[in-house]
DNA sequence: TAAGCATGTGGTACCGGTTACATATAAAAT
DNA sequence: ATTTTATATGTAACCGGTACCACATGCTTA
């Protein structure tokens, strides 16, 4: 591989003014410019990343911490992530924390050590006294679904709260009279979130009680634990809304086994809109975080705050859409109406 | 942050001694060695990972290239591999290529500038001379589920064909009297070694007929319509073997929504063994490939063959297994004899 | 006794870029 | 006519490591 001394020899001028001409930095003389191109050209030159992240102390490499990619909720987040970040030049580096707040650490000291541009976290385990660290330290971060106290970095979320209110006011005007909710595990914003949006829609109601509100784990497995439970204490339910489509689709395969008709008997509605919900039987009726433009939005917000193009960190809140399928679809619903 | 030179001079010793300790390359006194320890306690010493991979020409990184992250057979691929990978001190760059060849190689070209270790490609775009090519600079490449002509790079892949034939003999011997076969984009290995392993569990049969076979696109929609025009073909198949998982699902749908009972009037076996499989209704029996271990070998191939402690290169072969589920489960079969 | 060898350490060139600073020229401003 | 100013380029230090080579010491071996 040739190197910046090279071209310069090659061209016949010296690697300083290569330089300025490669980033555009300074000034380069027209005819100086086509001898170089030229030059680089004849070598087949290509500047050194790891020279320049040395020497720049840039790497143009980005750093997306999550939980676990095989969490279906993430595959298309980092799709996104990466679809933005190639196309500004940036390369992805991918992190399985499994929300373990050591493993974070060590990614984030390895990460450092490689001088990474930036971090987005999508993990629930970090606290703010982390955050603060890496931005002290001149290292961005843009964290999704994680508000830390002090508003140190920029922050991408749904609107949770809003998201179960639209959950129940469907199901209510599907006609269903008695809506219980999975929620998930309280650490999480997102479950505490919905959690809260749940019980500001039903706590008016004449037959609310806390009775119907059992604790999931975010996977299938807790919903269809937490659905058997449910069907045992309240036998008169007849909807579901889970605090996430896994749970969702956990309540489904319960339901079935036991041999409830969805929706006939009990209606059930999600949370997050991954594919998955739509090749269940029943389709799953969702609330759909818009995955994809999260993931996108969260790259472009950090990217711009390596540039240094952002003004202020802020709180990103993305609207959520109800997507109305088959398993909430009660012919004597009102939404016909 | 502090650097060598900093430690050299806390601890009234020259970098080189402090390179050496660090590296455990050369004799380092045992006295001098305790002086080093508090020099690099004291200043909170990290050795700066760009700076080594310039001066030794390796990043502890590697790279895993595959079609979409968003396909839900890579995420637990990715999984195994950042699992493994971590484990041995290196971190991994996600790619999409979206099994375009221009991606691919504009990717190849980024990484090579950042003296990425090492690629594992997951992608059917590639062809051996760019395979070839990569070796040639002295880039250790390892792929899945490709073999280029000439053997210039471990391959890991998993018995295709072995696999449509299980596929078959399970559907037989669970009293399939006519099956279908909707297989995958030629252009894909894996979909040509189905295609090939179903021919030849069938050709011998009685009512075998080409118009059995019909093409599938490896994604939902196209399992779809390819069951549609299937079963507008042949109203009296029984059995629809399609080429992966996705295209199974399809062929759920499908067959859902003309109002065929599945696994009664037709069953219907996939393969590839992602998540998916389970939470369809009925599940979906599948010859599941062993994905995480695929991931998990391929990348410690890449690891051995980066460090110099792979042989030579080779091809592994792993076993699938047909994982029986609701979708082929009949009454009138001879398994349950 | 001299050569040979294991142990231990330092000096410094090198990896391949960036950039501050010095320098030079021609055109514009005073 | 002199000072500015914009344009243009080169020198060399620096980023933070690695590793080759030189050199010193003490002990074994011929």
């Amino acid at each position: 591989m040739a190197t910046i001394r090279d071209v310069a020899k090659l061209a016949g001028v010296s690697v300083a003014t290569i330089s300025r001409y490669l980033n555009k930095s300074g000034y380069v003389n027209v005819e100086t410019e086509q001898k170089i191109k030229k030059a680089i050209e004849a070598l087949n030159y290509e500047p050194n990343a790891v020279a320049r992240g040395l020497a720049g102390k840039k790497t143009n490499t980005i750093a997306l911490i999550l939980p676990d990619i095989s969490n279906p909720f993430f595959p298309e987040l980092a799709r996104a992530v990466e679809d933005v970040a190639s196309m500004y030049g940036y390369t992805v580096i991918l992190c399985n924390s499994d929300d373990e707040g050591v493993k974070e650490k060590s990614y984030i000291e390895v990460l450092k050590k490689k001088y990474i541009d930036g971090i987005i976290f999508a993990s629930n385990t970090l606290d703010s006294a982390d955050v603060e660290q890496m931005t002290k330290k001149g290292i961005p971060v843009v964290c999704l679904d994680r508000v830390p106290p002090k508003q140190s970095c920029s922050v991408v979320r749904s609107k949770n709260r809003e998201g179960a209110k639209l959950a129940v006011e469907h199901l209510l005007s599907m006609g269903c009279r008695k809506i219980a909710h999975i929620y998930g595990p309280q650490e999480f914003i997102t479950a505490k979130e919905r959690l809260v949006g749940y019980e500001e829609a039903v706590k008016h109601l004449a037959w609310y009680s806390p009775t119907f509100m059992v604790q999931g784990d975010f996977r299938i497995e807790g919903g269809i634990r937490a659905t058997e439970l449910l069907m045992e204490r309240h036998p008169d339910v007849d909807a579901i809304f889970a605090g996430n489509d896994l749970m969702a689709v956990g309540a489904l395969k319960a339901l079935h086994r036991m041999g409830v008709q969805v929706p006939g008997q009990v209606a059930v509605c999600g949370f997050d809109g991954i594919g998955m919900t739509e090749i269940t039987q029943p389709e799953l009726t969702t609330v759909a975080q818009p995955i994809y433009e999260m993931g996108a939005l969260v790259s472009r917000i950090l990217i711009k705050k390596i540039e240094g193009t952002l003004e202020a960190d802020q709180t990103y809140e993305l609207d959520v859409a109800l997507v109305p399928r088959e398993s909430t679809l009660r012919r004597n619903g009102h939404e016909s109406s």
